[in-house]
DNA sequence: TTCTAGTAGCTAGATTTTCTAGCTACCCGA
DNA sequence: TCGGGTAGCTAGAAAATCTAGCTACTAGAA
């Protein structure tokens, strides 16, 4: 995300790195293409990308911000026709949140030409290549999990310091 | 950033879009880990890494806040020690925004986790592997530069449509 | 079964961040 | 030299997040 250290590095890593900056401002981009808040759009991310359905604290987790906010920016994306608030199947504590038809066009469509030119760019590729490619991008992809995930947590003000 | 369209597509093209949502999530765990807001730690990574001097408006600009928000960013960043205001060499209206090396080692230290096992990722890769993957790399993040840039202007309300 | 600790989601009100509007100082080309 | 355009700032309004604390519910222990 920022310069390497003044040590000379690989020119992979290097362009890996700058990679990942840019696409720390991807999803501004994507923000304004649809027209809403930066935490809105990841939030429609997450929703659509998250393999099993997320309610609002658990969505607030995945972004960073707190239960009581996550609670406003559902309330927001709701009144927008974004979500829905469908009941949880098994826990009847809990919310089981659902991008709508629309929001769900909408996101396609604002990331459509980026995803039109990656996919040239992969097309570029021979299948030994992209084999190889493929492995390098999931190992980095588990390492930034790994980062994300072993970030300090968003404790409290006078919690107990380690 | 999102899941792909329900088209099948290449596992590369799948790969990088998962990269590039988590790349997305990996801005909050800088600024988690420095104990700062999310645009504040995007503004320093900016500042880092940026290869010419920036201004609190050149630097909103890229970040997508407007001016009168920006300079309020650097106030905070100056109060809190991570950047300094220094005057521009030919222009007078300009500021050159400084990061101080307390900054500039805070974030390195922030990132090193990431970027030892980024490095070790690479480290695996053979000479000709590398160069491939580097060039996909570079190729990528054009693409996703382009996509930045063209997304619309964040605009004074009330602006003429096209 | 009943009790108890823990979690999901919400409300209310305070705080922080960004915004709009508009100002001055400065640069630069006609 | 003059007029349009830009950088940076201030003031006050609007928006997003936060802390604190509540209720309803789940799940494991007594």
């Amino acid at each position: 995300m920022a310069r390497p250290p003044s040590t000379p590095t690989s020119e992979t890593a290097r362009a890996l790195r700058e990679l990942l900056r840019v696409a720390g401002d991807t999803r501004g981009a994507l923000a304004r293409r649809l027209g809403i808040g930066t935490t809105d759009a990841a939030a429609i991310d997450h929703l659509i990308s998250s393999s099993d359905p997320l309610g609002p604290v658990e969505l607030g987790h995945r972004l960073g911000i707190r239960s009581a906010s996550a609670t406003n920016l559902v309330d927001r994306l709701v009144q927008a026709g974004h979500v829905r608030r469908a009941p949880h199947p098994h826990d009847r504590r809990r919310l089981a949140l659902e991008v709508t038809e629309q929001a769900y066009d909408e996101v396609l469509a604002a990331l459509r030409p980026m995803l039109v030119s990656v996919d040239q760019v992969v097309s570029r590729l021979t299948p030994e290549e992209a084999a190889t490619t493929t492995e390098f991008l999931r190992a980095v992809t588990e390492v930034m999990r790994e980062y994300v995930a072993t970030a300090p947590a968003d404790r409290p003000a006078g919690s107990p310091q380690p």
